[in-house]
DNA sequence: CGGCCAACATACTACTCAGTATGTTTTTCC
DNA sequence: GGAAAAACATACTGAGTAGTATGTTGGCCG
């Protein structure tokens, strides 16, 4: 094993390290609630004690940040990247409500925990530090959320979409969307095919209240 | 004065004094979230201290119930009564969905405060009493929703509404309605009309996705 | 093989906060 | 007007918990 291989695996280690822990928390976080989440409970959902979370994270803060932040990668790399493709916006957008809803399902913990609650963080007794952290993310979901606003507006500017309010819509449409993390509970034996039919029931409705009437 | 007057006055004023200490519970609790509020904040809301609140209320749970309670009642008798309504049922749904959504603006700390979270406190240490209060309210959101899903199925059986999965997409509109208690805050001069044009938005993408498309 | 460091575990501290027990003041009612 | 009760305020306790300081152990490197 080179150094370069040897360096790459001892930081996929410690990665994972990371990694197990970040999940740990967002299933805690997602079960409790942040504030009513120790990290004992944490460290408890690993089958270790708090030195190995805080072996990995400042503080209960900086672990709730991480789990937002990769709630956001997901839907900007799983959702969001679409808008940026070449075909219609009205095809683009179906595809963005579709993927967004089966990421909800598919990574509920980490979502879950991203939908219930960035702001009410906002108030409390952060570091400088922290509020830039926050700052990001707050811009993260900005940035996220203009993707489906401007694949809107292109679907009216190209005529497939009705002229509409565009910013109440997407706060409508993303409504919907991030309530699934407040109804679905992933059943035993919940199957892929499953979860596509109501990703579609949904993606139908949603996007049907979108269409120009064909006259 | 007489009795029954006085009786009632009296009621009154310990009716209005528990009313102000849950109107102040439902502000603390909107703010910080119910795990992260303190006893002494719900107080400090009134100028005062822990005894006013532990006069009217036995625990933070029970004020936490009561905030739900309340929520409920204000949706059955704002919007759950337009469901027996004589009339047809995509007129009565759109007024449903329309008054749904300015109670979520008009009551917003007793609404954001039920919208995040009945079930996460199902978890923990409840007390026998405390639970079957719980399952109360879950009864209460239950038959709420089941309003919805009729007045649906009306319009299904009379042809107004395509045929769809009534219960996925209650959950699709009711999302996209109680999302509002996450953006939306009454800004400095706040009018009625505002408020009313944002409802009326929404209304319209909510119930246009439902229309049988005419052919 | 011996030392060193990563990856944890253990023990402890300082603080917050729900709930209680007990005052204190203001009304109510005869 | 005076006793009794309502409507609070004050003082205290015990439990839980974030963060820290300090052990401990297994593996790798020379």
């Amino acid at each position: 094993m080179d150094r370069s291989a040897r360096a790459e695996a001892g930081e996929d280690d410690k990665a994972d390290g990371r990694a197990a822990v970040l999940e740990a928390a967002a299933r805690a976080f997602m079960q409790d609630g942040y504030a009513a989440t120790s990290i004992d409970d944490v460290a408890g959902l690993l089958g270790a004690t708090k030195g190995r979370v805080y072996y990995y994270y400042r503080s209960k803060a900086d672990l709730f940040f991480d789990v937002h932040r990769e709630s956001m990668r997901q839907n900007m790399e799983g959702a969001g990247r679409i808008a940026l493709e070449d075909a219609p916006a009205l095809d683009r957008l179906e595809r963005m409500v579709r993927a967004h809803a089966l990421l909800m399902m598919t990574h509920l913990p980490f979502q879950r925990v991203s939908v219930l609650g960035v702001e009410m963080h906002l108030a409390g007794s952060t570091t400088p530090r922290q509020r830039k952290t926050l700052n990001e993310i707050v811009d993260l979901r900005d940035a996220y959320e203009r993707r489906f606003v401007d694949v809107i507006s292109q679907g009216i500017a190209d005529g497939a979409i009705r002229p509409l309010d565009v910013k109440m819509v997407v706060r409508g449409l993303l409504g919907a969307l991030n309530w699934i993390t407040v109804w679905y509970r992933p059943r035993a034996g919940e199957t892929d095919a499953n979860r596509e039919r109501m990703a579609d029931e949904l993606t139908t409705y949603l996007i049907n209240g979108l269409r120009r009437d064909e006259a």
